[in-house]
DNA sequence: CGAGCGATTGAAAAGACTCAACCACCGTGG
DNA sequence: CCACGGTGGTTGAGTCTTTTCAATCGCTCG
């Protein structure tokens, strides 16, 4: 269970800090962090922010997993990304001063702390090393995200969600991947009954194993040989 | 007829600088950059980068447009970005130390500066503007891969295919868009054959004009209520 | 003038989606 | 404690889009 008070958690002792973008501060720099981010505690499915609403700062996600998603045309959702313990979400907005292209809500309850758009700005100017990790970390999942467009265009829906399964063990560790059908087949792209269709199969092959929504994955090679390249 | 000496394109007086992310480097930049850039003509179809391999600087394109693609399993091209005058290609692996995870060529003849990786990554240690303009950028490119995806995964090929005009319309300044079938497949993400039957719709419907390879725009709007938001 | 590549067309097959119905689990309230 | 209602999960059938494969056409370059 989590822990709900919002003040417990502390960046100095924060083992999802350490290991993020925010890892390379110097003592001084996370006193003043302390003071000036919030915590709060979100229980499952609650928005962090909107498509089309104005940054305000980031998310750092202490506890628990985010789905970051943009609706097409017919208000069906694309998820993007799959954001857990350590990561941090909603900063690309904010340099770019356009609206969010994306919202992000939870997956289930978690523990996020918020730094406001001006702190962390200034952090920026004066820290080289977080500033050149927010530029090799948006470079990155420029890169990622040209994998997925390739692989949305050119393969197909068992390729990507055998893609999917392999991303989803890395965001859920340990296992199992706990996601609802609807989540999974908005990541992956495809109708829900297909998405279900397809895990059945898996299922019939060997390849994972279903109790319910939880979703254990037995054999790893096979998935990556049917997710291809 | 391009200019084929590559020793004529001068920063100082680049008009397609002065409107790009080196906009807002001063004199005595632009002095030093003149120093250190390289200038060549490409015909058409030459590389610029090869996925895989390490970046060593960043291009700036003069004159000409340059199609930044991935390949997928079956070795079938995806582009993911066209560029023209005025734009940088090749900048995101350099921050992030990976190799290329895109490949760049040239869509037709073309002058191409380039500038070595550690004389622009001084550039952007002293520049505040130029960093700036970087960052935000990389942010811009990342909220457009958003909607890429998105598109990708929920719009029909024929939905996708208006919204490729639109942004060629863009690319292609004046008209007439002139890329190959293959290429415009490969944008779209589609078959070739599919790609064909539905240029020939729109042409029946009155929405563009063909000439062998040169395509018109006829009604814009018609093309927008197509592509859907 | 001929070779070759890109463009085009047709026909058939496959993959994925939609729609509709049904099931199963879970929390609620009587 | 159990019946009820609701949400999310599952299945089946039919349809439609898109792909694939094969063949033809036509321009361009040597």
């Amino acid at each position: 269970m989590l822990d709900k008070s919002h003040k417990h958690v502390t960046c100095s002792t924060c083992m999802s800090r350490s290991s993020s973008l925010l890892g390379g501060l110097c003592s001084d720099e996370v006193t003043n962090l302390e003071d000036h981010k919030t915590c709060n505690y979100y229980k499952k499915s609650q928005s962090l922010f909107l498509e089309g609403s104005f940054p305000r700062g980031v998310f750092c996600i202490n506890q628990g997993k985010v789905k970051v998603f943009k609706r097409g045309d017919e208000g069906k959702e694309q998820i993007i990304h799959i954001a857990k313990e350590g990561e941090m979400v909603g900063f690309r907005a904010m340099f770019s001063g356009d609206p969010y292209n994306v919202a992000a809500e939870t997956l289930e309850e978690s523990n996020i702390c918020f730094i406001a758009k001006d702190d962390f700005l200034n952090m920026m100017d004066t820290n080289v090393t977080l500033r050149n990790g927010i530029i090799k970390e948006l470079s990155k999942e420029l890169s990622d995200r040209a994998s997925f467009i390739t692989n949305m265009a050119q393969k197909s829906v068992r390729e990507r969600l055998a893609f999917a399964l392999i991303l989803l063990k890395g965001v859920y560790e340990p296992e199992p991947i706990n996601l609802s059908r609807e989540d999974m087949a908005n990541f992956v792209g495809t109708a829900t009954e297909t998405l279900i269709r397809l895990l059945k199969d898996f299922k019939e092959e060997g390849i994972i194993e279903v109790h319910t929504r939880k979703l254990t994955i037995l054999n790893l090679d096979k998935l990556v040989s049917i997710a291809g390249k």
